[in-house]
DNA sequence: AATGAATGAGATTTCATTCAT
DNA sequence: GATGAATGAAATCTCATTCAT
């Protein structure tokens, strides 16, 4: 019995060591550079056995955008609660996001591999597709739309406003955030300066967002004390 | 030094032979699936002589990028004149944008190869690079940033707006767009959907550029009477 | 010593486990197709503990065809009596054949995996061998040669015949016809098509057999009242 | 011209280099061990440059196949002319079969590869197949096929003969005889045990094939002057 | 006795790049 | 200047077999 479990344990935690090494790799080279052997190499375990763990590269690339975005979510979650206004489960979502952003790597991973397995495909397709391959990925889109038509409902963002759009918008700007984090090398990545960058950015899509004449200091996502009460 | 000169206009027209075959094979079958094979190919020619014009692949895609983006600042050039306001200047380079998209592939050329080239890599890095690798994407650049400086002098864009945040967002958001209408089918690249999606997010983001109370009818995008004159 | 018993009956079934499963799996997609993987996942067993039973996948095979040849030989014996006629035992010969084809699948086996794993070798090797690896098989055409022999001497087969290059032409042809029905896809194997191409090429070589002017109808095989009497 | 021709000339030699280094080793060491690793090394080539010439394994064993055909017909023709007697063109048949096998080996080849790439698939499926992939080995059969059915308007063969069965029959035993003799080792592969096993064997489906109470003296293969003509 | 885990060796295939002519 | 031919290095994936527990 103990043996089961510690065996189950080694399990999870080889593919984990496996997604692990894989992220390093995409973090230090690139999604188009990673090759198996890459990954057996840093794993110090043959190729062979990658494949006892994962079916083939393109399963360990969806896991691993998988299981960054479920992290992803789990830590966002805890901000998305019932019974609050739209604008302010939006300020969760950014406190959320950089919250994450400053803890780890994951989400520029979703992102960049995400990129690689379907390249230069939005993550919402302007073209509806069938099914979503990705339900954690799924997960935050919805949420994201959710808050919008939230906002848009309580009178703080145009009604006229596309929400499918303004969520494509939003998610775009992201990645392109993380895109370019990425890019950095070492720790800069995390610098105060990205965060601002993403910030500003941030700010000034829901002012775009935002119903004629509102007053912005409502949006204000740099203050601790906005409410998402309209003024 | 007639035959010099013939040399010479012969050499530059096979360059621009492949040059071509590339582009087409990239819009026809993305850049990821672009090979040295099938640019000799198209062009008739030998993979060896590829090599006596151009150093190697990255070369040939970096050579594409900067002549479709020289194109492209060739067609957009007589939008922009001076003595026009920031906002009419906007409109300009929007409607410069919508014409080259609609009459050429060279902005989907632009955006994929250098996506290719520098997977996740925005086009202005946050953090200064020595040397541009392409002057041509820098005027793009250097133009549209001036185009917001002028709107915020003109007191149309919010003063605290950042003009290279500012700058970065707008290309991202068109990167974007290009990336999704490349992954449409054929003719439906340039349908009405894509651009009005385009249109839609260029407006929200110019929205949030705008100085607070502002009437955003004077920003209006899709109004060709808006004349960038503020209220 | 009860004990030392169980476990001796418990070796045996094991070993018989994995045979048949390995049966099942080459019935079902070829022996070319077949794994120790396959067999471990579908014996419920790991592919570790095959090796416990036998030294290597070629062991298995070969461990398959000589358990199939003796299964036949088995199905078969109770047609072979002593104190009959040649012919009569070649009818029999047939009748078990074609009871034993419609009942089950091993001599399908016998002949793929044999195939297999001796490509293009045939029954009766021209060049004799010190040992044959396979008992069984070997009993087949000794009792075949046996009846051919008789047929002979009885004077239904020419004189000249050369016995074991009938055994090998007969045993040929049953491979061929056994190969043949093995690409048949499902319930089809066992139709009466197989069966009359069968007799067919059986009839043809046993009228080859024969001697020169002797009435064809005493070895007509399908006709059940064939007694093998030459007329 | 003469630069053009050379050219044209070393290329085949080297399809035909390889297609040779592959046969040897096909010879060798049979087909299922054949590797694209194992020609390029015997050819001196690299892998790589294998597949300038032919564009993977399957297609090189197909190559094999139809040329070993090719020539087979070739040395074959000669033998079939019109005019003939069936019985006569059955002769030929044979003699162009056992002067071939004498000389080359193409025809262990045939079937060795024709066995591999199509597994237990009969020359002749009782399956009638849309298009043979074989046009030269169709031509075999066919041809095959028009003497016996020829044999048979002559009287000679059983008017009740099933003639497709009888083809197949033929063939089969032609193949399990190349296969056996392709087990032997070295030189004794041509030696007259061999040619003497396929002439009886011949020799009896032959008589099998006769009608009954048909003087067998015109069918006897080995007489060179039987003429073919029914007594 | 049994097995989960690991792996070495090898298969096919691709492609940017070089070189002799 | 042009090119046909060649290739090294790498990619993904498979499978019979072994070993520590």
């Amino acid at each position: 019995m103990g043996i089961q479990e510690r065996r189950e344990r080694e399990k999870t935690e080889r593919r984990m060591t496996i997604l692990n090494c894989a992220k390093e790799l995409i973090l230090a080279q690139g999604v188009e550079r990673l090759s198996m052997d890459g990954i057996a190499r840093k794993a110090e375990l043959s190729k062979a056995t990658l494949y006892l763990y994962f079916s083939g590269k393109e399963v360990i690339l969806n896991e691993i955008c998988e299981e960054s975005a479920r992290i992803f979510l789990e830590h966002f979650k805890p901000f998305l609660e019932t019974g609050i206004t739209g604008v302010k489960a939006l300020l969760h979502f950014w406190r959320g996001y950089v919250k994450q952003f400053g803890n780890s790597d994951e989400i520029i991973i979703i992102f960049r591999v995400r990129n690689f397995l379907y390249p230069g495909q939005p993550f919402v397709s302007l073209q509806k597709q069938k099914h979503s391959k990705s339900p954690f990925l799924e997960t935050i889109l919805t949420t994201m739309k959710t808050i919008i038509d939230q906002c848009k409902a309580e009178g703080i963002f145009d009604p006229n406003l596309d929400s499918e759009m303004a969520t494509r918008l939003l998610l775009s700007m992201f990645s392109s955030s993380v895109d370019n984090a990425a890019r950095m090398s070492g720790e800069s990545k995390k610098t105060k300066l990205l965060l601002d960058e993403m910030r500003k950015t941030f700010q000034v899509i829901i002012n775009g967002f935002a119903r004629e004449g509102i007053d912005r200091s409502c949006l204000d996502i740099s203050s601790p004390s906005a409410d998402g009460r309209a003024g």
